[in-house]
DNA sequence: AATGAATGAGGATTCATTCAT
DNA sequence: CATGAATGAATCCTCATTCAT
C-alpha cells in the first residue's frame, strides 16, 4: 500500500510518505498504541527504512509534530494581511484555523491531543506552534486597545489571559465543529467572533463585567 | 510509600488508597505509559490485590475517570445557587471550577488530557461529565437570553456553539492558570467572565459582530 | 451455591462437598485450568477451607481420582458373579462399566481424559485403578482359555495383549457412546462382546489369525 | 541445543525447529504447563520469534496436532493398497499404524493426549484426522461384510460401533506397546488381528454372540 | 537503497497458597 | 469452624530496535 514495493525511492519523498503514515497512525491510535509495524506497513515499506530515515519512534513522532504544526502556522498565517483592523485579521485566521483543522483531522489529533498528552519533549515542540498563535492573538487585542486608546492600558497579564481563553475557545470550537456534522468552518469563526469580540470591546471601551463585591 | 505494607486494611479504604496512586500515575505519565507495578508499588500493595479488586487496567482506568469526573461535578454544583441571576451562577460555577482543577491537578489531567485522548469507552465516560457542565452553561445562556427577553430567540445551536466555546474556554484557561505560577482561580474567572459574559450579553441584546461582507 | 454460607456443617460433609464441585471443574475445565477460587465458589465455601481440609491443589486432584476410580470400580464389581462363565461375567461387568461411565460423566472425563493427561502422580493413580480392571479381564480371559482346555495354553503376554486390547475397546467405546445420542450401555456391551468374544473363542480354539506370509 | 543461536535461518525451517520443540514440549509437559518460554529454548531462539512466525500458543498447538495428524495419517495411507482383501488391508494399516505411533511419542501424546484433553478447538482438529481413520476401518468392515454376502446387511449404526471398538481398542494397544519393554509393533498389529478379526467374521456369517436371555 | 531475520526488555494478567482474625 | 486480606511467582504476549545481507 502507498507506493510499489521494492522500487526505488527518492529519499525526500519516500521520508513524506513513512510521515503520512505515521501521521495518519499516530492520530487514530495514539502515540503509545502507534507500532512502528503498522506505520511501516501503511507506508508500504520495511521497518529498518523507517530507522535509517527517521532514527526512532520518538524522533519520527516529533518530526510529525513539527509538519504538522508548521502546516497549521502557515494556514493560518496565509489568511492574514497585516494592514487590516484588528477583528478582520482575527476573523481571516480563525477561519483559516478552522478550515485547516477540519481538512486535516489526524495532524489536529497528533497536535491536540497526542502530543499535548504525552509529555516531554513532545509537549513542548507543540506548545512552540500555540504560542506563536496566541501571541498574533496577544498582538491583535493589544493593537485593538490601542486603536481604543484605552487608558490606562489592559495589563499584560490581563491580554495573556484573554488571548489564553480565545485559542482555548477556538481550539474546543475546532474539535466541536470536527464532531458536529454540518457545522462549517465559518460557522465556527462566526461563533467565535461573535462570543469574544463585544467583550473584548466593552473590556477596551472600560466596562469590563463587574463580580459580586463579596 | 502511600501506606505501611502488609496491614489488614479494609477493601472499601484500600481501594481509595489505590484509585489514588492510580489518579496520580495515569495523570503524570499518561494511561499507556503508566504500569500497574508502579500503581500497586505507590498505592503499597501488590499487584494482584490490585486486580483482585478493581479487575483490569481499562477498568481501573475508567473507575478513575468516574471518581474524578464526579468530584468535579460536585465541586461546581457545590457553588450554584439555583435563584440567582445567569451571570452570578456561571461565576460561581467557574470560580468553583477553576479551585478544584487546581487543587487536583493530577485528576484534571485524567479528565482533560487522558481520557479525552485514549479513544472509547474511556472519552464517552469523560464526555458525559463534560457534557453535563456545557448543559449547564447553555441553560444559564438560555436564562440570560430570556431575562432580556431576546426577540427572536438565539437558535439552538448558536446557543450551544457559544456553551461549548465558553467552557473550551475555561478548559484551556485552567490548564494555563494550572502552569502559570500566581494565576489565582479568582482571576482566570474574573478574564473569563470579562472576555464572554460582555459578548453574550451584546448577542442578547440583538447587537452580534458583523463579518466583513465578502 | 451448594450449602448456606457460614453454616457448621460436619468435615465429612463438607469435603464431598468440596470434592463434588472439584470433580465437576476438573472434569469440565480440565486439571490445569480448573481453578481452586471457581472450585471453593462452586462448593459453596471459602478457599482457605478448601487448603484446610484437602491441603493443595495436586492433593484434592488425587483425592477426586482416588474417589472416582473407587467408584467405578465398585460399580463394575457389584454387577459380577463369581460362579458364573467367563462370557456372562464379562458381560455383566461391561454392562455396570457402561452404565457407570455414562451417568458420571465428570468422573469419567477426571479419570480418563485429565488424570491420563497431566504426567504424574496422577498418571499412576488412575492406572492402578485401570490395572485392576485389566487384571480381571485378563482372568476371565484365562479361565475362558482353560475351561476351552487350550493347549499349548495361551502365553500370558498374549492374553495381556488382548486384555489391553478389551479394555481399551472399552473405553474407546463409552466415550462414543457418551458423545453419541441414543446409544445405551447395553447396546455397547453388546456390540463390544460381539466384536470380542468370537475372536477371543477362536483364539482358544486354536484358530487364529494367520498374517500373510511376508 | 536444536540449532546454533543467533544463525540466520530460512524461515520454513524454523518453524518446523519450533514445531519440533513444541510437539516434544506440549507432549511431554501438557498444553498448558508447556511454557512458550521452554519451546522458544528448546527450538534454540527467542520467544518473540516464535510469536513472529507462529502467532499465539494456541496457533502454535494447532499447528502441531495438524502436522502430527497429517503425518499419521500419511504413515496409515502409505502402507495401504487398495485392491487386498479386507483383511489385508487392515493389517497394513496397523502395522503401519503402530509402527509410526512407536516411532513418534511425543506426536502420539499431542494428538490422543493433549488434543482431545484440552477442549475446543483442538479436539475437532484432532478428530477429523481419527474419524478420516474410523471410515477407513467402517470401508473396510463393510467391504469384508459385502464379500461375506451377509444378508440381512449388518446395520451402519452396528459396523460404526465395530470401527469405533477396533480404533479404540487400535489406540489403547499402541498406548500399552510404547509402555511395554518389548513389544513390537507386528506383534501389537497381530494381536488385534486375532482380537478382532474372528469376532468379526463370526458377526458376518450370522454367528454372533448372545447375550444371556435375562 | 532496502529488507528478512532476530532479540532484550517490559507489561498485563492469573493462580496457588498463606496469614491474621 | 471459617474467612477477608494479601502476595510470590509465573505466563502469555508486544514492541522498539538492530544486524547481516
Amino acid at each position: 500500500m502507498g507506493a510499489v514495493k521494492g522500487k526505488r525511492i527518492p529519499r525526500a519523498v519516500r521520508e513524506q510518505q513513512m510521515m503520512d503514515a505515521a501521521v495518519r497512525t499516530f492520530g487514530r491510535r495514539g502515540y503509545r498504541a502507534a507500532s512502528m509495524d503498522e506505520i511501516a506497513e501503511l507506508a508500504g515499506v520495511s521497518k529498518p527504512l523507517v530507522y535509517l530515515y527517521l532514527n526512532s519512534k520518538d524522533e519520527l513522532f516529533t518530526a510529525c509534530i513539527r509538519r504538522e504544526a508548521q502546516a497549521l502556522l502557515a494556514a493560518v498565517w496565509s489568511g492574514a494581511e497585516p494592514g487590516l483592523p484588528a477583528d478582520r485579521q482575527l476573523w481571516a485566521g480563525l477561519r483559516a484555523f478552522f478550515t485547516h483543522t477540519a481538512e486535516n483531522p489526524d495532524g489536529w489529533s497528533v497536535l491536540y491531543r497526542q502530543a499535548r498528552t504525552h509529555g516531554e519533549p513532545f509537549a513542548t515542540e507543540m506548545s512552540v506552534m500555540r504560542d506563536e498563535i496566541v501571541a498574533f492573538v496577544t498582538g491583535l487585542i493589544g493593537a485593538a486597545a490601542r486603536e481604543a486608546h484605552r487608558d490606562p492600558a489592559l495589563p499584560d497579564r490581563d491580554v495573556a489571559g484573554l488571548a489564553e481563553a480565545l485559542v482555548g475557545a477556538a481550539e474546543a470550537l475546532a474539535g466541536w465543529a470536527n464532531e458536529t456534522p454540518g457545522v462549517s468552518a465559518k460557522e465556527a469563526a462566526a461563533t467565535l467572533m461573535n462570543f469574544s469580540w463585544a467583550g473584548l470591546e466593552n473590556l477596551m471601551n472600560g466596562r469590563p463585567w463587574q463580580p459580586p463585591s463579596r
